[in-house]
DNA sequence: TGGATTTGTTTATTGGTTGAATTATTTGCC
DNA sequence: GGCAAATAATTCAACCAATAAACAAATCCA
């Protein structure tokens, strides 16, 4: 650690002391095989230190989960039930009795839940504030003050983002854990009713300046197309949206190819990760943007765009909004040591 | 300055002594009136210390000047001739004699030029190389090799970097320059013969993971339209190119806020600027761009894109390469006194 | 078993920041 | 004109985190 941070081997000891007495890291007991000289003390991510508490509300379920530093989910439950009828505030009372069992059984586990951080299929503006979630029928639901009320939440410090946004940075974690890249580049493309997206740049979620940004649903595919619900005439979700996927459409991949190209001309994504109801229809999707693309892209003859399913499924969302919770603890340490 | 960095009074004396000793700041001789109490010290940056020496060359003109530390352009040279003729050598010999009188003058003038960075209209490599300019005929072009042969400009590090992503850099300093923001966020669309574009996110420069990024000539912008010489169809470039325009085109604002309209979907970048040949037609594009970005932009009705004309004009690309060099000496100015 | 090797700890030292006190220079009021 | 209040800059001892170098510990290999 101390060549690779270019600190002293004294400097790493005094540090590391502090992470492991506040129970952030643990020294492996069998310690690994180094070669030649003394051996290195092992230090692994501590499983029973702080944990986040992510949750999900979306059309047709509602999901809460616990995971810990090391990025392993210590719980998960999921309740399968149309929300729409529900209205706001039945939802997510409901949803706030789910994550009260999640963090009861995590605590009972060894585990401090330090934060928690919703999902919703919508526009969020800052301080968590829902301004409109159009499938859920919802408009300026303040989430985080309705979920506090839940007696068992109340301490905890809660934030509400986008369920791409928050999607994708449950895919960033799972790629950065697969591969060794620490902060790779990619679009993760959420098919739903509406179309989302969130953008990884260089190893950071990209939220726009207003954080608007990810709209990809109505970039315009064909100009003078198909009427949207927004407005505008030939947006890609009324060609690759979940309606448009259900009644046997060809034109479903092609589109996404136009759209995604335009993407890749324009910021140099390397990769795109297709989740939602994308995932289970990738190798359908597969041959029609691809082709799109090797067409579109003007660097496609130096390096081809890599195309692939979200690797967490519908958990990506919710995973990833336990990852912000884990992620502000581990970018500033000191701040849950002085806690 | 010591209330706006959390420093002490102590700590920021020692570090602005260093700065104005070492020739980065200097002390305003007339003391700006603060009220009562002992008067501030007023503060600037030098005028005679490091100079950031930036050059372009295009496809009818070399051009080189040297901007001080304040952003102040202390010397501009440029020569109107068409390079397509003269082939890589001869067009950067040329402008090698033309940088080495720009780099003498401001040393007479008591400068010290810090660095050098051009920009070319093509695709550049890490490194310097210059892959392919396809308007200037050029490929695979060791620039920074042939620059340094001029002996009045052996001694500096000479970087290259695309136009376009110059230019945005340029437009950059001018903004912050301007109002007070410190990190803007901004589209700038350079038209020339093709159709370049640099990304400005939160008052950065984003070049793609490879480097390939502001392709926007590229985006699809009618899907079975005209065939591109990139080998797809319905580009941006084959609506809004140089050709285009010249050829009286009705399509080209619509075309440009079609594609405009995807970046801003995606990315939610609030401002958009118009350059290179967009400048002077500015007022003739405005109505038909704000029109598709109108109907095409979901949140425009939120807030609507601000669109305006390069500030710097035919300068943008060699200003904001000239910059490049001052914001390496303010963005680690301690290297700069260790030299 | 002993030397080589690598890791971790101890110790005095250093360099940069802090905090409090001090000095300097203006404005505004009587 | 003189004095108080306000603001700015400097000085200096104390502190803290990181360093460097020496030392101790634990392994491998001959």
């Amino acid at each position: 650690m101390a060549a690779a941070t270019g600190l002293t081997r004294a400097t790493v000891s005094a540090l590391v002391d502090d992470l492991v007495a506040g129970g952030l890291l643990t020294e492996l007991d069998p310690p690994p095989r180094t070669g030649a000289g003394r051996p290195a003390v092992g230090l692994a991510l501590s499983a029973a230190g702080p944990a986040g508490l992510g949750f999900e509300i979306n059309i047709d379920y509602l999901a809460a989960c616990v995971v810990d530093l090391t990025g392993t989910v210590r719980q998960r439950f999921v309740e399968y039930a149309d929300q729409r009828p529900s209205g706001a505030g039945d939802s997510l009372a409901a949803l706030g009795r789910l994550a009260a069992r999640a963090r009861l059984a995590a605590e009972a586990d060894g585990l401090t839940v330090a934060g928690a951080a919703l999902a919703v299929p919508g526009l969020v503006a800052g301080g968590g504030l829902v301004r409109v979630a159009p499938n859920l029928g919802w408009q300026d639901v303040d989430a985080p003050e309705m979920l506090r009320s839940v007696p068992e939440l109340a301490d905890l410090p809660i934030s509400v983002d986008n369920e791409a946004n928050l999607a994708a940075l449950g895919e960033l974690r799972a790629a950065t854990k697969e591969t060794q890249e620490t902060s790779p580049t990619f679009l993760y493309v959420s098919g739903e009713i509406g179309i989302g997206a969130g953008l990884v740049l260089d190893g950071e979620l990209y939220r726009g300046v207003r954080g608007w940004s990810g709209e990809i649903g109505h970039v315009t595919v064909f100009p003078d197309g198909r009427p949207c619900r927004c407005g505008a005439r030939g947006c890609l979700e009324q060609y690759a949206g979940q309606e448009a996927l259900a009644g046997d459409e060809p034109l479903a991949a092609s589109a996404l190819g136009i759209a995604l190209a335009a993407v890749v001309n324009l910021l140099d994504v390397p990769v795109i990760v297709l989740g939602g109801a994308y995932a289970p229809l990738f190798a359908e999707l597969r041959p029609g943007i691809e082709e799109e693309l090797g067409r579109r892209v003007l660097t496609s003859g130096l390096a081809p765009v890599v195309l692939r399913p979200a690797a967490l499924g519908a958990d990506a969302a919710m995973r990833g909004a336990a990852d912000t919770v884990i992620r502000a603890v581990r970018d500033d340490p000191a701040a849950w040591l002085r806690r």
